[in-house]
DNA sequence: ATCTATTTGTACGTATGTATT
DNA sequence: AAATACATACGTACAAATAGA
């Protein structure tokens, strides 16, 4: 784990937990200790800390919290430590922007900037597997949805097409920006409204630049992909626009 | 705050401290409770859920530790909801990514496709006083630096300018995002190859696409602001690579 | 399958620290 | 300055979970 940076302002007073949290990741910064490596157990710390049971438990809490850590009972129980999730990290994040009532068009700029950036850099380096996968996921949506719940899991399922290609992006930050981007449009509700029916042209047109698009990335092409990425996204865009979306924040928790 | 969302897989079991601290947090967004409000004291909650002092102190620390909650102790202390810092949610991500070596091109590619998306936004929309603190911070490198001290110097006050950027931001996940690149470039240790000497060429480009673009963003030019950052950003990473240029994850602290 | 040892998890009572009035 | 209200810290006792014999 990382050590602390540089403490810039003189800040008020940390609380033993919190001290005793941040000494124990740099401790284990310093030995070295890997994704599963066991940390001192609960008497051990006790004694080295010099702290009572409760103060070293909060401490392991907060390392929790934080995805650093897990714990178990038993026999050679303890903390681990452990590679902070990709779940783990969308909540911690998505607590930030509860607060920071974000806009269907904020979230859109990003992905219009980083889609087709990612689309470009997955040419030629997919695997059938996941070609398929891609494929599979978009037969789900082959036809145009009869009911409005149906319209909603369609929804949902075009966003997993971007999900899937999240994960296999080879810029960790890149992926995960959009997997986080993906993540928050699925947890909105959408809301249509009543009286504008569903704009059949434009749907037609986003499920027809995903088929392309599969076959532009099989095909390696790198320069063809993020040019209908980027077809795609504006049509994604304008297609939200259209409907009466409403964007909901809320907490995810893992 | 955010209520918990979906539970997909029958996840194994939740201790008690973090199961409070999500009831807690339910209970919160039930109540509309905006950042600022004080929630019920210990001895309350103690009553409330019916547990003991020692794990509602360890649900306290785990909102605490996502930055959700700040405590104070004496008369009209306790606990008190908190929106999550930008500060926090960066070391929380940071965390993240200490596990994911990311590289110098990783964080690159995403910086070109997103600054001149944000340059471009901002023309017209600075104050003047943001761009008389930008021309200031550009004046700390207006000559090339004499000591490779020196030049470590100019290199982060150089990533200021576009934190200062960042944080005009009117797209929120924007300008975090950016944010976020520039803190973990700015916690780099840069070594310079010990017999390629700094490339003074590149450097006044790189000064000069700063100045050039302050006029942009004063002048409303947007498509021009968006050109020049393009440009920057290539310079910038031409710079990095050619200097010799080591990842170094670590930790974030608050 | 049962027992046993180990280690975390929970509970409770008391004492101390800290800020408000 | 003193009393009050609250979090913070400590120590012990016991419960629950798990691995291994």
């Amino acid at each position: 784990m990382p050590p602390a940076t540089t403490r810039s302002k003189a800040e008020p007073k940390l609380s033993r937990p919190v001290q005793v949290a941040e000494a124990i990741k740099d401790w284990v910064v310093e030995q070295g200790l890997q994704a599963g490596d066991r940390l001192p157990g609960e008497a051990e710390l006790i004694e080295r800390f010099a702290m009572a049971k409760g103060t070293i438990r909060e401490a392991m809490r907060i390392l929790e919290a934080q995805g650093l850590i897990k714990t178990r009972t038993g026999p050679g129980g303890g903390g681990f430590v452990h590679e902070v999730s990709r779940q783990r990290a969308k909540a911690l994040l998505g607590n930030y922007f509860y607060f920071k009532d974000l806009t269907i068009g904020d979230i859109y700029q990003l992905r219009l900037a980083l889609e087709p950036e990612l689309a470009a850099s997955l040419a030629g380096n997919l695997s059938e597997e996941v070609l398929a996968l891609l494929e599979d996921n978009i037969a789900e949506y082959s036809e145009p949805a009869a009911t409005l719940d149906e319209e909603r899991q369609q929804h949902v399922a075009s966003l997993r097409f971007h999900a899937v290609l999240a994960e296999q992006a080879k810029n960790p930050m890149l992926g995960f920006i959009i997997d986080f981007m993906v993540n928050l449009l699925s947890d909105l509700t959408v809301y249509r409204r009543l009286y504008s029916p569903p704009n059949l042209e434009l749907w037609k047109q986003g499920r027809d630049h995903q088929q392309r698009l599969v076959q532009a990335l099989r095909n390696s092409d790198g320069d063809l992909a993020r040019s209908i990425m980027t077809d795609h996204m504006e049509t994604a865009w304008t297609l939200m626009r259209q409907q009466e979306v409403e964007m909901q924040s809320r907490f995810i928790s893992e």
